[in-house]
DNA sequence: ATGTCTCCAGGATGGAGA
């Protein structure tokens, strides 16, 4: 089974790109974020002719995201459990039925957080409790999962060209990548460090300043895995030539094959 | 040093978010 997840910050810019890349990469589900769409609004039928089944959470303008799969999605939910005033649109779940495996495969769009200091920076703070949370809850109930998508987190230094430029962000900042070692010391595998080590690997490269002409990017798109799902992991690869082409996203997709 | 893209309101361009 081949799952993927693709910020693809805004679906009517990516009216092309999206089913060009789905042809080619041929994933079974695919989780996206920043559709910045209402879920009237998003174009199904261009993906339900590609033989998917799909379920958004949107919104207006912002954040949003979906489940594409060629299986059967079943026990979908909306938003990330914790906080009833959060109305963001940054979470939904489901569990995709295979043959062997009943997955519930949870797609996210992280806060962002910046500027640091500051509420936005305090929301993605809580924002993580709430996602150590659910991760805890979903392994003491020993349901095979994986959490997938953008985290808006580097890691390591590693994950960055300019590790030295990202010190003062929320993306790099101490405190957010504290949340992120409680996260995976949960048990959790980073899928695309259990297959390739060392500095070099991006998923995210701005808009600004010829960063992807330079290679300045970051690794912020990740997927974590439940042991059982660990268990299964036969690959995990990054579609960086996607941001080569044309209206790209300033993400690229990654995947898993399990 | 700077550099961009997307969305929306509103009806032109500018602000917000990233």
């Amino acid at each position: 089974m081949k799952i993927a997840s693709f910020n693809i910050n805004g679906i009517k810019a990516r009216v092309a790109a999206l089913p060009d890349w789905l042809d080619e990469a041929q994933p079974d589900v695919v989780v996206l974020q920043e559709i910045k769409s209402v879920d009237e609004a998003f174009p199904r039928e261009m993906l339900e002719e590609r033989g998917y089944n799909v379920e958004t959470h949107g919104q207006k303008s912002f954040n949003g995201v979906a489940i594409l799969s060629k299986l059967p999605l079943e026990d979908v939910t909306r938003g990330l459990p914790g906080d009833d005033e959060d109305d963001q649109a940054r979470w939904i779940e489901a569990t995709v039925v295979g043959d062997d495996l009943a997955l519930r495969v949870c797609g996210l769009y992280l806060p962002n957080g910046n500027p640091v200091p500051g509420p936005k920076y305090e929301y993605k703070l809580a924002w993580m409790t709430r996602l150590q949370a659910r991760a805890e809850a979903l392994l003491a109930e020993e349901t095979p999962f994986l959490m997938a998508g953008d985290y808006n987190i580097i890691p390591q230094a590693e994950d960055a060209a300019k590790p030295d430029n990202w010190r003062e962000d929320a993306l790099f900042r101490p405190e957010s990548r504290a949340a992120w070692r409680r996260l995976v010391n949960l048990g959790l595998t980073d899928a695309f460090r259990a297959r390739t080590q060392g500095p070099g690997h991006y998923s995210f490269w701005d808009y600004q300043a010829g960063a992807w002409n330079r290679n300045n990017g970051i690794r912020i798109d990740h997927f974590l895995l439940s042991p059982t799902v660990a268990d299964r992991l036969r690959a995990c690869q990054i579609d960086r030539d996607v941001r080569g082409r044309d209206k790209p996203s300033d993400h690229v997709p990654i995947w898993v094959e399990l």
